[in-house]
Order: structure tokens, then C-alpha cells, then sequence
DNA sequence: AGCACGCCGACT
DNA sequence: GTCGGCGTGCTC
């Protein structure tokens, strides 16, 4: 993906009485809707209003002139302006531009840039309290309310809470001074958060770091489009360098927005962020709920809060004066959104930044192809970080055969792992045992008659999960009790669970090594930041020294002591029908390689594989990187599979198995026909029962140049499908399953 | 996304 | 005889 131009819009003038203006709401419709502008109205692009739909009111946001398109009698009068400031206008093309790429109505972008509707209502106002300035004389003064009036004579006004705190009584004495008219009601401004200092003195920085932070700083003041690639390993000092580019955008007076992949965003980073600029930044993410998300919201639109970090969905918040943005792993395929409007949030962050015609930086220690072709094409820059900072060494990797070194049935380390386990916790150092997969085992069958379980749901097996006594489905969340029988023949006993969870893991290592300090760690097990903060503290005391975990443990943390990592299963990315499978693979295990040994105890590797001839293990155990990424890239160009060519996915889905057959078929039928452009299928999609919905797919693949954007939208409604089956249009698809 | 309208089963 | 289930369709 890479942006294309696009043309501005004039400024809208503003509108007012008689006018008929286009309002775009945050629904699945497929245009913007017109309205009137009532008289001792003025509304502007960009204006959040309330309007009147059906039986109700809606929020949406002005989106231009009126389209005339629907009969003077029909239209309806604007509610009222809502107190937000009004959708900056490269907001508002963002949102049109994404709808138009992602072939999804531009309402149900909207939505994702209005996803906290009660941001837009007025905020509660800040009460605080003086002085009544004529009291009724009759009152009892009690010490406390004394003290409280004393506090107040020489002083602003200050909260219930405050004042109580500092009069050192209940809230109850203040609400009853309130009611008893010795104290007055005043509203107070609001104070603007904390604002992160620029200024402030950063760790020193090395040669190569200075010259990075030197040329993004250069793209910051240019205050202009430009796209950069970050790019340098695990311990080369990237955030370092991009908090530089950071601090110059807020010298020069914008807001920043830092995309990081969910499970990225630790208390470390953020701790590391108040360390250089001596507050936390603003937060966004989906633990943020409530009182939080509506406070956030608004100090974004409002633009007091300045710098913004976020998960994917940070993207569409409202900035007014955004001035630099960072997508920091932008290799991670959590980037990509999997439902409602999908999106790949990395490419969006570059359309983004050009429309607002302002820098963007990614970053990571292994930049995916789409990224590095695109440095190829000169279509971004490259700033490169050489080799681990302050000493470390890169850690050895080896691979264990386990063609020749397997282990007795039911257990998954060889005696190779089990040794290098021995030895690294004898020396008093930690490990870390990597399988990326919860529970203790992804199936259950019976023995005696060959019964899986499977998910009613889904096209999935259900996965014991034995922490929780449950088999669960990973796809839906449906949930069954652990049966003490087989439910098809009653054989007693005879159920058996295939293949290794991390709890699986947990359990072997709990026999082979009974000094292991081991903890299991995974989204079950370390559910939020808290829990993640205390795990850290745990290992930095040393009351672990064992992690079995999932990519969890993989992302941003530091364990100055964990010198082993194994890799249990390094062949579990490879057994998918995807294509970017080899690249995926290789960058998830870099990554979890790159934990061991981070200061100055050298590090080990250790890949368990049957096949580890494989060009991923080769890399990983050459340290040559950019050839794999070289030959990676060849395959690819070969192939026309992007960014040399263009994928789309449609998933047609439905309650009823033949309405969705019926549906892809005709899709199928009707499929266009052009030059460049090829379709394939329809076939059942991997997932071919999902939530309980029959899914079949169709796969277009088409030259670069190709406008399959335009070409799907005309095809779907060409098709006219029955409105009881659903077509989902997946650009750039990334994941296949 | 809501909310209405519409056409078929168990209740005050 | 109604209350109410959620399938289809419309909202400027």
C-alpha cells in the first residue's frame, strides 16, 4: 500500500439558515445524508450536529454542500451544534479515503472516529467551593467547618475532595456546609493534563543513534509528508531515537500519535516515555474504558492531549493539530483489523500522515517486505540503526533436530532442551520455554472410537484448556465442561489430548526439572498490565526463573537474567496456507529470540524442529537477515503476490449452508472479467464455520496497477445478493485462516 | 445501528 | 382473542 494523490477540497464557507448541507452519520449507509440548517444556525465542514433520524436523534458530522439528491419535503432541520471542535478537514478526507479502499460504507469508518459517543456531550462541569459571602448567622461552626472556611479565606476554590483532604475531614462536612449555605457553588476550568516536556535531558545517545534522531528530527520541522523506515535490531536503541523526533514535534507545537501493537503497550514503555518527557502520555487501547476513554477523547479533539499512544484504533481518534505519527513493530500483524471496517492500521497511519501532509516513521527490528520494497522504490526513506547498543552480543542460535532427538510420546522436550534447561538455571540464570499456543492441548480425541471434539460453532477443535477445566474454542469463546467420558461411544478413560499447549509444557517441565521455578504466561494467565508488572518484578526478584509462555512473552520486556530461550515447536507458523508464513515466522521468532541474553550474559537459542533445514532456521541461525528478506522477496515478486501484485478476500457468509453456497456461487457467475485481474474460487474458507456462519471465499488477485476497489463495489452490486448472507471484503487479506 | 412493520406461536 | 418472537427494510 502507498498513498496516492488525492485531491483537496476547497474550504467549505460556512452554512447558515436555508442551507442544505450533506451529514454524514456513523452508520453502515451508503452515502452522507442531507439536512437543513435551521434559522440562527451556523454550522461548518467538520461540525459535529445532532440530527434527527427516524424516530430519533443521531450525532454525525457535516460533511459538505448538500447532494440535492432527495426532495425538498423530505428533509429534516439540523438538531443542534454540538460544544466539540469541528472534524479537521484531513480527518474527514481520511475517513472517505479509507471507506473507498477498504470498499466499506463511509459511515462505518465515521463510527470508528465517533466510537465514544458520549464525548460529544458536554463534560460534567468541575465544581468547587468559597466562601459564602453572606452566611446565615444562626449556623453552628463546628472545628472542622472552620477549618474549612479558614482554608478557603486566603485561597481559590478548590474541589469537595480537595478541600476536605486538606481540612482534614469527611466530604460529609463540605456537602453539609454546602446545604447549610455556608459554602457557594462555583464551576472551575478545568486544568489541562500535564503536558510532556521536551526539554528534559534524555540518556546519551550513540553515534549512529544521533544521526538517526538528527534526520527524522529534519523531517519533523520540514513539517511535511515524508514517510521513513526505522529500521534496527533488538537493543539498537529505536525508541530512544524516535523519542528525539517525538520531542521536536512538540517543540514545534503538534500532537504526536504513537501506534503500538496491543500486546506492546506494557507499563515499560510507558514508564520509559515518562522517564524522557516526565509524564505519561495520553492512553488508548482497550483496557481503557469508561470515565477514561470519554475524558481521552475529548483531550485529543480539543488538542490538550499531545501525545497520544494507542492501539490500532488510535488511528481514527480526531487530532486538530496532529504533526508527527510512529508505528512502532510495524511488521506485527496485530496492525491488521480482523472485522466491522478491515483495515491494516500501518497502512492507513502512511495514508493518514499524507493527507495531513505531515512525517511518518516506522519502526522495528525486522521491517516486513511491504516496508522494505518500499524502500526499494524510493517511496521511504531509510534510517538504519547498525547492532546491539552497550555491548551485548547477539545471542547462538542452534536448532534441534527432532527427527533424531525426539522425545517419548506425550512429551515435546528433547534431551538437548531439557540439558541446556539444567544448566542455565544451575548457573543461577532464567529461561524461557516459547510455544505459541494457549491451553495444554490444542485437540482431545477419543481412543477407542476416534471422537474429536470440535466446536458446534466453529470449524475448529476445541482446546483443553486444564487451568480452567474447560475446552474452549479460540475462535468463538464457546466453552464445555472436560467430560469424564466419550460422549459418542461412553468409553470411560479413553479420552487423550494431542499435541502441546504451553500448560502441557508446564506439566513436563514440572517432571523433568522439579527445581524449576516455573510460571505459565499467557493472555489466561497474565490478563493486563498489573499482572504483567508484577510477572516482571517476580523474575527481576528471581522468584521465577522459568517462563512458559506465548507471544506474550515475546514483546518489550526486559529480563536482564533470561539467557536460554527454547523454542518448543519452531515449525507451527509453516502449516498454514499462507503466504507470508516463512516472513511471519522468521519475525516472531527473532523476536522471542532476542530475549536472551540483553546485557552481559551471552544468550542461547535453541529451535526444536523437524525440518530445520528450512530457510527461516537458517536465517535465524546464520544471523543473516537481510538475505532471507532478499530471497523472501524474489519468491514474491515471482509469484505477483504483494506488494508486486493485489490480494482481496471476499467472505461470503450465512446462517443457512446452501443460502452461502448459493451467494458465492452466483458471485462466482458474475465475477468480473479484466485485463490483470484474476478470481479464484469460490472454495469453503479456511475457517469454513465460524460463530455459528457458513463461510465460502472468493480471491481476487490482480496486477498492482489494477483498480480492484472499484471493480469489487461494482461487482457487489451487480450480484445482488440476498440480504440473509453477508459479503465481507478483505483488502490486502493477512491472515488466511 | 436502531426502530418500525409484519406475520406466526403460547399466554393474561 | 392478544403479547411477542425476530426477519426484512428504511432512515435525508
Amino acid at each position: 500500500m502507498a498513498p496516492t494523490d488525492t485531491t483537496a477540497e476547497p474550504p467549505a464557507a460556512i452554512k447558515t439558515h436555508g442551507d442544505r448541507v450533506r451529514v454524514l452519520l456513523p452508520l453502515p449507509l451508503a452515502e452522507a445524508y442531507d439536512y437543513r440548517v435551521p434559522g440562527g444556525m451556523i454550522v461548518d465542514a467538520g461540525s459535529f450536529v445532532s440530527v434527527p433520524l427516524g424516530q430519533r436523534l443521531v450525532a454525525g458530522v457535516v460533511w459538505g454542500d448538500g447532494s440535492g439528491a432527495v426532495d425538498e419535503s423530505r428533509l429534516r432541520d439540523i438538531d443542534a451544534v454540538l460544544d466539540v471542535p469541528p472534524m479537521a478537514d484531513a480527518m474527514r478526507r481520511f475517513v472517505d479515503w479509507v471507506a473507498d479502499y477498504t470498499v466499506s460504507a463511509p459511515g462505518s469508518v465515521l463510527r470508528m472516529a465517533m466510537s465514544v459517543p458520549a464525548a460529544l456531550e458536554p463534560p460534567a462541569p468541575l465544581i468547587g467551593y468559597l466562601a459564602a459571602p453572606d452566611p446565615p448567622e444562626d449556623t453552628r461552626l463546628t472545628p472542622a467547618r472552620r477549618r474549612v472556611l479558614d482554608l478557603l479565606a486566603d485561597g481559590p476554590p478548590r474541589q469537595a475532595r480537595e478541600l476536605a483532604r486538606e481540612a482534614g475531614c469527611g466530604t460529609g462536612v463540605v456537602k453539609a456546609m454546602v446545604t447549610a449555605g455556608l459554602l457557594q457553588p462555583v464551576e472551575m476550568r478545568r486544568p489541562p493534563p500535564p503536558a510532556p516536556q521536551p526539554g528534559r535531558a534524555g540518556p546519551a545517545l550513540s553515534p549512529a543513534q544521533t544521526e538517526a534522531a538528527a534526520s527524522l528530527q529534519e523531517a519533523v520541522r520540514q513539517g511535511t509528508y515524508s514517510a521513513t523506515l526505522l529500521d534496527g535490531v533488538t537493543g539498537s536503541g529505536k525508541t530512544e531515537v524516535y523519542f528525539e523526533a517525538l520531542a521536536e514535534a512538540l517543540r514545534c507545537g503538534r500532537q504526536v500519535l504513537v501506534l503500538l501493537p496491543e500486546i506492546a503497550l506494557s507499563p515499560q514503555w510507558l514508564d520509559r516515555f515518562a522517564e524522557r518527557f516526565g509524564v505519561r502520555p495520553t492512553e488508548w487501547h482497550s483496557d481503557v474504558g469508561g470515565t477514561r476513554r470519554r475524558a481521552n477523547w475529548r483531550a485529543v479533539a480539543e488538542g490538550e492531549a499531545r501525545v497520544v499512544v494507542g492501539a490500532r484504533s488510535a488511528l481514527f481518534l480526531p487530532f486538530s493539530e496532529l504533526g508527527l505519527i510512529i508505528v512502532d513493530e510495524e511488521h506485527e500483524g496485530a496492525y491488521k483489523q480482523e472485522d466491522g471496517v478491515i483495515y491494516h492500521a500501518r497502512d492507513m497511519a502512511v495514508m493518514r500522515a499524507h493527507l495531513a501532509d505531515i512525517p511518518i516513521v516506522l519502526v522495528s527490528a525486522t521491517p516486513s517486505i511491504e516496508s522494505r520494497v518500499n524502500v526499494e522504490r524510493g517511496r521511504y526513506q531509510a534510517c538504519h540503526l547498525p547492532d546491539r547498543f552497550g555491548g551485548a552480543q547477539l545471542p547462538e542460535v542452534e536448532a534441534v533436530d527432532m527427527r533424531q532427538s525426539a522425545p517419548p510420546t506425550g512429551r515435546f522436550l528433547s534431551p538437548q532442551m531439557l540439558e541446556a534447561l539444567v544448566d542455565t538455571l544451575g548457573r543461577g540464570e532464567q529461561a524461557m520455554l516459547f510455544l505459541n499456543r494457549r491451553g495444554y492441548a490444542p485437540l482431545t480425541v477419543c481412543r477407542s472410537c476416534g471422537h474429536r471434539f470440535e466446536c458446534p460453532n466453529c470449524s475448529a477443535w476445541l482446546v483443553d484448556h486444564r487451568l480452567r477445566g474447560r475446552l474452549i474454542c479460540h475462535h468463538c469463546g464457546f466453552t464445555a465442561r472436560h467430560p469424564p467420558e466419550c460422549p459418542v461411544c461412553a468409553a470411560v478413560d479413553s479420552l487423550v489430548p494431542c499435541g502441546p499447549g504451553v500448560e502441557r509444557i508446564a506439566e513436563e517441565v514440572d517432571a523433568s526439572l522439579p527445581g524449576a521455578r516455573w510460571t505459565v504466561v499467557t493472555s489466561d494467565t497474565v490478563p493486563g498490565p498489573k499482572a504483567m508488572t508484577q510477572l516482571v518484578a517476580d523474575m527481576a526478584a528471581g522468584e521465577i526463573n522459568l517462563l512458559i509462555g506465548t507471544q506474550i512473552i515475546a514483546k518489550g520486556h526486559h529480563f536482564p537474567r533470561l539467557t536460554l530461550v527454547g523454542v518448543v515447536d519452531a515449525d507451527l507458523g509453516f502449516n498454514n496456507g499462507d503466504f507470508r508464513a516463512f516472513e511471519r515466522t522468521y519475525q516472531l521468532l527473532h523476536q522471542v529470540a532476542g530475549r536472551a541474553g540483553r546485557e552481559s550474559l551471552p544468550g542461547r537459542v535453541l529451535l526444536q524442529s523437524y525440518e530445520p533445514e528450512n530457510p527461516v532456521l537458517q536465517a535465524l541461525i546464520d544471523h543473516d537477515r537481510d538475505r532471507f528478506f532478499e530471497g523472501q522477496i524474489e519468491a514474491r515478486r515471482r509469484a505477483g503476490l504483494p506488494p508486486f501484485g493485489r490480494l482481496a478476500a471476499l467472505i461470503v457468509s450465512g446462517r443457512d449452508r446452501h443460502q452461502a453456497d448459493q451467494a458465492a456461487r452466483t458471485l462466482g457467475q458474475t465475477a468480473p472479467r479484466a485485463e490483470g485481474v484474476e478470481i479464484i474460487g469460490p472454495a469453503e474458507a479456511p475457517l469454513s464455520l465460524l460463530r455459528g456462519r457458513f463461510r465460502r471465499r472468493l480471491l481476487v488477485k490482480a496486477r498492482r496497477s489494477a483498480p480492484i476497489q472499484g471493480l469489487i463495489r461494482d461487482w457487489l452490486s451487480r450480484a445482488n445478493l440476498p440480504s440473509s448472507v453477508r459479503v465481507s471484503v478483505d483488502v490486502d487479506p493477512y491472515s488466511f485462516l
